[in-house]
DNA sequence: AAAAAATACGTGTATATACACTTAAATAAA
DNA sequence: TTTATTTAAGTGTATATACACGTATTTTTT
């Protein structure tokens, strides 16, 4: 990695490489536990307004990547009984999403898993995150 | 973005969402020469050798997210005519790849798009682009 | 030289992404 | 009130990812 013709352009692509690197070591994490990347996502999403119910489009919209397609990551949540999905009473086009007891239990589950692997593996301080965040926030100033 | 129980946290999560935008804007530009972001890479890796030949293996080994889709990424290369594959004669498991004239035009025409597209939207300087790639290999230290 | 192990490529399957499109319902405009 | 527009969800399709597996070939071991 270092025949750059500028550090600009070196960057996206160390960018890209780190961020697929991140996204296997969490993966690989998550696949003990049987869930997806993107289903934890999901799931780590309903947490956050629990026990309060959420429509497709808030879940969407709160996604790392915005995705067209929650409605079927959800099938398969709803499948494996972590997510109740019901039609909304106040808006017949919604669908309102929660998480179950096994989906509580699951998640808790992936996320102790995860912080303690990832804590032992990303080599930064919290200092150094801290200015990674900042240079992050100017790459994408822009957007 | 800013109720985050540490900066190592968020910077996960600010990494894997800068990545996204990074490659949506990307492969935005690349949908006006039809062709798609992981096409657009294994075109690269094949210019970097161009008129060498390369196998399979070895393009895959240089890809930005090591994917063992490679065969089926040339595939689409091969349809489109901008790749050529034969079967190698030194040894009869690989096959050899190289650009074909279409290949090399197409390729051009991208990465003048793209690079002409990024410069304007990455909001970074090469003296913070630098620090932002010493950030993100220490990120991935222990890996 | 024969058997075993490793390698290169390809295929099959479940999941995800990106995007165009459909349908039903809600909202705004006439 | 009726019509038009917008919105939410879902579906279909092409592409990609991750991973297990199969097959042919090469390399290593015995």
């Amino acid at each position: 990695m270092n025949t750059f013709p500028s550090q600009k352009q070196k960057a996206g692509l160390n960018l890209l490489y780190t961020a697929w690197w991140l996204k296997s070591l969490i993966s690989k994490e998550l696949k003990g536990v049987g869930i997806t990347h993107e289903q934890y996502n999901v799931l780590r999403i309903l947490k956050g307004k629990h026990p309060e119910k959420m429509c497709v489009k808030d879940i969407g919209c709160r996604m790392i990547e915005r995705s067209s397609n929650v409605p079927r990551i959800i099938d398969r949540l709803v499948a494996k009984k972590y997510v109740s999905r019901t039609n909304s009473m106040l808006d017949k086009r919604e669908t309102v999403n929660t998480l179950t007891a096994s989906g509580i239990t699951i998640l808790q589950n992936a996320t102790l898993i995860m912080e303690a692997r990832l804590k032992k593996i990303i080599a930064l301080s919290e200092q150094e995150a801290k200015q990674l965040n900042e240079l992050l926030e100017m790459y994408r100033e822009r957007e």
